[in-house]
DNA sequence: TCATACCGGGACATTTTATGTCCAGTGATT
DNA sequence: AATCACTGGACATAAAATGTCCCGGTATGA
């Protein structure tokens, strides 16, 4: 498939951007159905009446669907997009990127979608997208699927579908409160996520703030107990990275921890624990959950970050989970390797 | 492969089409390189403007290079005419063409280029293309390859090139005298094609007509039997396939010979052997060199031939030499399965 | 050495296609 | 009922493709 690629990019340069450009429409009317030619030619930067011009194209074709409300993709089109992704990462380069930085970074496996999350909200969605795919590619039946908290992973629950085969999977919070908001919750997420996922889900019910005595209490609770077990168990993880200081800040972190993650240079941030460029641990959120140690036993990790200003966190992390996928965007991507 | 350009068509019908043209026209600049661009567009049928267009573009691609003397194809051209051959036939139907044939006639390899040589004299070249690649890919180091004469064979030695990897080749003409024109005979084939691919070559110098007694004497010349001992041991038979009477015509043969082989059905004619539609041997023109016999041991054996007036002799030859790689054009392949 | 035939490429009219601009109609939501 | 975002028709205009003509250069053969 490579060399009639490479053959097409050289015989038919000026097709392969037509093509590029109509995998893009097609791609953003699936993001974001239904949409409406407006909205969407200001999104993808090109002028209303060429975007109307392929629009119209790509329901001739089938691909789409052109209501009152708005566009949308076809189940003709949305098998199009599936099989033309890797080809079209092939000839945007996103798929050089990917083994750039598999290899930058020497980690099972790496996959990039276009577009910067900074930059672009939509990206977020994009990566849950993929992590979603990368999902289901990897389950078995009867798994165990640990969430953590943050936008991304939002995105990630946003992005859920229900798995056809059947399946059963049954998802858990990776570790307890860390401080965020209601919304961005590994507990609110996981929920969301098994609902769109038509599966399971048990939550950790506990509060942020715990003395000794009343955590060590909770822990012997029957009903936590059983949590914790399948939490231990469990055969994937995903989660977020984030950048120390801005994760720090936003979890209602008393000033004086604030002060010592600075101290020891935290860059990076996941699932509760902080770490500095080399990927040590320099200070850990005190929660019950999954363990940084059990992650690393864990079959299947999944780490979900985009953003040129995540790439220092990307990498920071990275140098201590070799045995991790990575999802990211193209702004951290290349980020990652300019550096 | 299949599903990725069935995707590609669905996103831009007309891909194809285009491909196909560019292809053409690079492939017909190979085939008559250096070439202009009226001769070349009358010979494809398209304007000479649009081709032009196409032209200059394959220009500024790199592969073609313009000069006063006319167009032809840069190294890198011709990688890419390689990569894409085989998908070019896919999307045309030849390598449908190919794998039924190959099952109708139940034989070891089909070959089938484009056009036909009847209608489109390049059509032979393309053939000899098609035959020296063929060849290329079974020679072994220290081969002998033994051809035939006729216009098709001559096409082959046309297109011979020299063989990249360190291989000494001998060629020897197949058999003796079958009274051609000195153009189409075997040793002029035979030198030519050795020429072409810098390889050795010895020649079968024989009168055509022989008594029994000069016959008997001359096998036994040590200059003679030489060669004749070379021809034996060849591992690789490159022969044209013939129209019965036409053959029989063209040679000077005996008018009563000529009666004998109307009478007995002949068909097909192969290096000097006539056969009937069965494919069985109903003459030979006796001359010293490969025996039928001693051609069904030989590792090697390709049979060119091509042109729709052909498919009948074609079908008949194979019919007994189901051992053979059959080297044949569109319009003889379409014959073929039209009966 | 000269004539000739073929070569590429410049120039420009003409046709076809893509794009810009404006706005009418429609269905859903508030 | 009013409003809003959506589609789709219409038409001018810009851009690209194609047809047509011709020129100067160069290789080839007389």
């Amino acid at each position: 498939m490579q060399t009639l690629i490479d053959a097409q990019k050289k015989l038919l340069p000026d097709l392969l951007e037509i093509m590029q450009k109509r995998y893009q429409i097609l791609h953003h009317i699936r993001l974001m159905q239904p949409i409406g030619r407006r909205v969407l030619s200001t999104n993808l930067g090109i002028s209303e009446r060429v975007l109307r011009s392929e629009v119209q194209f790509l329901k001739e074709q089938n691909l789409i669907d052109i209501s009152s409300a708005g566009m949308s993709v076809t189940p003709e089109g949305s098998e199009l997009l599936k099989n033309l992704e890797d080809m079209m990462k092939e000839v945007s380069g996103l798929k050089d990127l990917e083994r750039k930085i598999k290899s930058l970074l020497d980690i099972k496996d790496v996959i990039v979608v276009a577009g910067d999350s900074d930059l672009s909200p939509w990206v977020k969605k994009e990566m849950g997208r993929a992590c979603v795919a990368c999902m289901k590619e990897r389950l078995t039946s009867q798994s165990i699927v640990a969430v953590t908290g943050g936008t991304t992973l939002a995105a990630v629950a946003e992005m859920m579908t229900p798995e056809l085969k059947q399946i059963d999977i049954l998802f858990v919070p990776a570790r307890g409160g860390l401080g965020e908001d209601v919304k961005n919750q590994a507990n609110t997420i996981c929920a969301r996520m098994a609902e769109k996922a038509m599966g399971n889900y048990r939550l950790l019910h506990v509060p942020d703030q715990l003395s000794d005595e009343a955590y060590q209490s909770m822990i012997e609770e029957p009903a936590i107990k059983e949590v914790l077990d399948l939490i231990r168990s469990s055969n994937m993880v995903i989660h977020g990275i984030g950048d120390a200081i801005t994760m720090a800040e936003r979890r209602k972190t008393a000033s004086e921890e604030i002060e010592k993650i600075k101290q020891r240079r935290a860059v990076a941030e996941a699932f509760g624990y902080y770490f500095n460029q080399e990927g040590e641990v320099v200070h850990k959120v005190k929660t019950m959950g999954i363990q940084l140690e059990d992650v690393k036993k864990v079959e299947h990790v999944i780490a979900v970050a985009g953003g040129a200003s995540k790439a220092k966190a990307i990498k920071a992390y990275m140098k201590q989970a070799h045995h991790s996928v990575l999802i990211t965007d193209e702004g951290a991507a290349r980020e990652l390797i300019r550096e």
